[in-house]
RNA sequence: GGAGGGGUACCAAAGCGGUCAAAUGGGGCGGGCUGUAAACCCGUUGACUUCGGUCUUCGAAAGUUCGAAUCUUUCCCCCUCCA
């Protein structure tokens, strides 16, 4: 392969399907382009699932290409029937506003604005999408598509086959897709859709399209779902998504999440989601033990999304508390006055209204357990009340488990 | 349109008048072992509780009964076969 870009999308394992990749291999390698990729705005931050497809329009980026941002403003208004048995819940138009403009400071985080050729493009495919006139598409675009070959994807079959109700709404959400490549095409002279294999049929479309309007030549490129070795779907731990978003998932968080990697994923997740050479990486692989090589991936992954500063704080944290089993000042921590210990505070309030459990049971349940700790000393009565005695140097420090640790000041 | 089968907790699946807050498996959580891993073993898995109990839950609603996840009626949804 000519194109550097390509040849670390192959290096780092990014690559699943191409629509013609010698082809846009000898362009990408002669020229800079613009690619996009379309995130869809259903939550108000993505989550480690899109991570993959960030990383590689950080890649674009380092070897001199352009990446473009679809929010999906519009067809997330539609739904993406792909991968889904059921229709889901149509958002307003008011939330995916708000969704947007949250998923923006992601990328604003995780994307280098600095060079003027490499900085990248956000659109909202709302702002031509909305403002289609029907029967102006239907005449231009719909004759593009025939029944005959909409039914065959996959997203569509598989909806009809299980008979599973599938809208009219959503069954056009291939050809609103197919229009954003156009469009882009059109405007940003952008020959390139990346994007997870599922989404293989929408971007096939879209080349389709191009190629039939504009008998232009555009490309697609897909790559792999990750999973985890277990099998499971990447991005779900025990407190739901792993957001991007700091305010829904702590820096801290975010670094034990991945320090956590089973040891078979570690090499995988290097390559996937770090800026750490391959060649690096390899080499790394014989230098470092995997708990040390686990390290590496928290602090890489952590720094990308949230900047040295977390990711060594983290580091730091994580070090005291495991390894020396120190209170460490910068876990997360909050205030409790003085004068509600002194009236006498349950230890069954305290964890549930900070939502370090869920309900007063499952907190007796996990005490009955031997799970939480005060201070590192196992509670023994569920029903224990604090007192300024349980303190120690104004700190409390609550366990719940060996990675779960809150910290609690007297103010 | 006709015939049959089914909707049970996070998921799968048993229960088919009281002993059912509901077997079992998976998942989750906690403990043990370890390396903040995997595998394995143990415990736990509706809510509230003054720990005596109380309240809510088996697709929805109404009913029979001292008593219903279990029986009856109506409604909604799903599946299989036939047309």
């Amino acid at each position: 392969m000519k194109s550097t870009f390509l040849r670390e999308m192959q290096e780092r394992g990014y690559l699943n399907q191409c629509t013609d990749l010698d082809k846009l291999d000898s362009i990408i390698s002669k020229k800079s382009i613009s690619a996009y990729i379309g995130f869809d705005c259903t939550a108000n931050s993505l989550h480690v699932g899109s991570l993959l497809q960030i990383m590689i329009l950080r890649l674009l980026q380092k070897h001199g290409h352009r990446p473009i941002v679809l929010l999906g403003g519009g067809t997330t208004l539609i739904g993406d029937p792909s991968g889904k048995d059921s229709t889901r819940k149509i958002l307003k138009q008011k939330d995916i506003k708000k969704n947007i403009k949250n998923i923006k400071k992601i990328f604003e985080k995780l994307l280098n604005f600095k060079s003027k050729i490499t900085r990248p493009i956000f659109v909202d495919n709302y702002t031509w999408l909305g403002k289609l006139n029907y029967i102006d598409f239907l005449r231009k675009i719909g004759s593009q598509f025939t029944l005959n070959k909409m039914l065959t994807f996959d997203s569509v079959k598989s909806r009809l086959d299980r008979e599973q109700s599938l809208s009219y709404m959503e069954f056009n959400y291939m050809i609103l897709q197919a229009f954003d490549f156009y469009k882009l095409y059109e405007r940003e002279k952008c020959i390139l859709q990346l994007g997870g294999s599922d989404q293989w049929g929408n971007i096939v479309n879209g080349v389709d399209l191009i190629r039939r309007i504009q008998k232009k030549e555009a490309f697609g490129l897909t790559s792999p779902l990750i999973t985890l070795s277990s099998g499971a779907k990447m991005g779900k731990t025990e407190k739901g998504a792993v957001w991007l978003n700091e305010k829904l998932f702590s820096p801290y968080d975010y670094w034990q999440f991945w320090r956590n990697s089973d040891d078979k994923d570690v090499i995988r997740f290097l390559k996937f989601f770090t800026d750490v050479d391959v060649s690096t990486i390899t080499n790394l692989e014989k230098a470092k033990n995997i708990n040390e090589l686990k390290i590496t991936l928290a602090n890489e992954t952590t720094k990308i999304l949230h900047g040295k500063v977390h990711s060594s704080r983290a580091e730091k944290i994580a070090s005291d508390v495991f390894k020396f089993g120190k209170i460490n000042e910068n876990l997360p921590s909050k205030k409790i006055s003085k004068k509600d210990i002194e009236t006498g505070m349950k230890l069954l309030e305290l964890l549930v209204d900070n939502k370090i459990m869920n309900s007063k049971s499952e907190a007796r349940r996990a005490i009955n357990n031997k799970g939480v700790k005060i201070n590192d000393l196992l509670v023994a009565d569920e029903n224990k009340i604090l007192s300024l005695s349980d303190f120690k140097d104004e700190n409390l420090k609550i366990s719940f488990g060996k990675k779960k640790h809150f910290l609690f000041k007297i103010t």
